[in-house]
Parts: C-alpha cells; structure tokens; sequence
DNA sequence: AATTTGTAAGTAAGTAATTACTTAATATGT
DNA sequence: ACATATTAAGTAATTACTTACTTACAAATT
C-alpha cells in the first residue's frame, strides 16, 4: 500500500515531499489533506508545517521541483536541427511525449490539476516548456518550407496540429482512459499520425 | 457578481443545480463547499439537502443534467453520410467543436475535473459522446477509403488524429489558456487544420 | 574529559474555523 | 386544514495550523 518503498532511505523533507506529489495528483489540492500527507509519509502532521509553513508553501515546493526536473525532457529534443530525416524528427518527437507522459501520469495530471485549480504549475510549464517546444518544431516546419520540402502552411499553427493529436491521444487514454478500452499500440499509433502529418505537409 | 441574472425566476431547486455547476466546473466537488453553493444561489444550506440527500447526490443530478444536453451536438454531424464534400465535412465539424466547447468552459471543466477527482461524468460522456463521434468519423473515413478517395490509412486512428488537434488546440486555449496570450483566428486554425489533414489523407 | 549549550527532529494534544448534514419549528400557499 | 417550502440553529467530524514539551547529537566551553 506503501507509495515509496525507499521512502526510510530519504530526509523528512522529501517524504513529505513525494507523499504530497503522489496525493496531489491523485486527488488534487484540495482534496488532500495535511492528514493524510502526514499518515502516509509516517510522519507527524507537525513537521509538514516546520518544514513548509502553509499547505500552498507545500504545493508551491513541489511546482518549483517539478518544473525544475522537467527540462532535461527537452535535452534530446535538440537533435532537431542535424538531422535531415523529416520522418525521423517527428517520431523521435512523438516517441519521447509517449515515453514522458504516457509512462507515469503523476505529472499530466498534476498539470491538469493545476490549470484548473488555478495554480501556476501549468502556466510556468507552458511557458518554460510548450512554448520552447512549439518553437523548436515552429523553427524545423519553417526552415524545411525556406528548404522548398514543406508546404507554404502556417508554422506555428501545423506544429500545434502535429503536437495536438499525439498530446490528446495521451490524455484521452492516460487521464480518460478507463482501464477497460483496449490500449492502442504505441508504436502504430506514431507510424499513422506522422504518416498523416508528414504525407499533409510535404510537397 | 451573481452568477445568474435570471436566478430569480428559477425553481429552488434548478436555482441549487444552476449553481451547483458554475461552482463545481470552477473549483471541482472538494473544492466546493454545500454553504457556498447555498450562498451564491441565495437559497438556505438545508434546502439543498432537501432536494439532494447528499453533495455527492447534487453532483450525480448535475452529471445526468449534462449528459442529456450534450447530444443535441450531434444532430448537425448526422449530414455527414449526406454530403460528398470532405472538406465541408471535417469544416464543418470543426467548426461545431469549437463552437461547443470554445464558447463555454463549463463542461471542458466539468469533464476534467470529474475524470481527475474520479467522478463518472468523463467516463459516461466518452462512452455516450465521444464514442459516437469516433464512430460517425470512422464510418465516414471508411467509406471514403473504399470510394478510393483516401489512402488505405487506420480510420479510428486518422478520426483520432483530427479530432485531437482541434480539441487539444481549444483545450490548450480554453483551460490552460492564459489571458495574456493572444487569441487566434479560430476560422484560419480550422482551414490549417483540414487543408493539413486533408492532403494527408487524400490520395 | 566532563559539562554546558545550541539546534534541529520529533511528538501529543490542542486550537478555532469549517465541513457535510440534521432537526425541529415556522411560514406559505391551496 | 393540510402539505410543502423555508428557515435558524444545531450536530459531530474534519480542516489547516499551533503550542508546549521531549529527544538527539554535535560544537563549544570549562
């Protein structure tokens, strides 16, 4: 029933932390309770107020950690600009928002969480992330429609199209997904929608 | 301030529900209070436990409310085994999602929060909604590939494919949507969108 | 080496306010 | 006269957060 096994293994402080992580996104702001943060932590309900002074400081720790860890996220998303293989670059792309948010959902619905209580986690990821993001597939569309390999479409726009149908297949079956609907294979899933795009935009 | 000008003319108990929505698509069930919707509906607390024995009851009727409003969204897409012109086809349904969804956040939100707090309203929309309009979608998709008019491509994924770029382009928007950013020209993001899909999946 | 001091970790028991929900009495309309 | 609508005032439980106290342990002072 434990969430983490090697939870004796880390500071007070990061129990609290990942114990409210995990129940957050579970349950969302307010439907957590200090409590039960503290219960399942196995630690005094006390000390979650020695270590953060309120229940939003808290949640405010975990946005700073979260949106601190997500950019390595962005690292391989570099590759961009050396490679030539239009069909490569938006699989990898697509590959890596499977592998990021399809394997653990804590953080998509953390996000979700946020943008509808009104917290700043999912404003400070879209701006520290999507945005970089968008910009990166904006800059690749752009150059290969300069390179006369793409269609004279909008950038900006064809890169939310590409971004959009891969993002919201996730979120239907991650956050939507009742446990019962067959899960889809992944890799075909990719094979299909870059097809689609790539077969849409080219020349 | 008060959520309904026409409060007034409203029995108790759809004066109760009115607001019960506004409240609930705006800060989800635990993060609404029973005294709060009492308020703001200008109703005393008890009267909701009249009509609803339990907050979780009032939630229920809310969810039921819903579901039987929504399918009047699918009347126009019926044409769809009418009409020969595909770009119409998928125009038009675009144009319907962004209408519906764009034009209230009340249910984008109550359909969030309900699939993030574990409620059944998500899981009953996607299998009386959605479901549906996969389906139509497909069905479309199919035929056309057997009139020879599109490529030999999976139907449920390329209906998925669409509909997830333009329903992630107005959840984008709509829930994450910070004010400061500019709003686009929803009319060119629906041409983009089909154009793209279009020569994508035409042959 | 022995003792004091300082600091952080931990706890049990409490706080006032708020929660969903109830009761019993009163007002209202037919 | 009778049922229904409405209310004020409650309930016990839970909420975020505090208080006052104890333990642990290392540095500083004697």
């Amino acid at each position: 029933m434990s969430i983490l096994k090697e939870k004796e293994k880390l500071s007070t402080r990061d129990k609290i932390l990942e114990t409210a992580i995990e129940l957050f996104a579970n349950k969302g702001f307010s439907g957590t309770t200090t409590k039960e943060i503290a219960d399942e932590a196995s630690v005094n309900e006390a000390l979650i107020f020695r270590h953060f002074s309120t229940k939003s400081d808290l949640y405010a720790a975990i946005i700073e950690k979260k949106i601190q860890e997500e950019p390595d996220m962005l690292i391989p998303l570099k590759k961009f600009n050396e490679t030539g293989d239009d069909r490569e670059v938006f699989k990898s792309l697509a590959i890596r928002m499977f592998e990021n948010c399809g394997a653990d959902t804590t953080f998509l619905r953390l996000l979700h969480f946020s943008a509808l209580e009104g917290h700043e986690l999912s404003e400070m990821f879209f701006d520290t992330y999507v945005d970089y993001v968008n910009k990166l597939l904006f800059d690749y569309i752009q150059t290969r429609i300069k390179d006369g390999a793409f269609k004279d479409i909008d950038p900006l726009l064809s890169a939310k199209a590409f971004i959009g149908m891969v993002i919201n297949f996730i979120i239907v079956q991650e956050l939507f997904g009742q446990k019962k609907r067959k899960k889809a294979n992944n890799n075909q899933v990719v094979e299909t929608f870059v097809t689609l795009f790539l077969e849409g935009i080219k020349k």
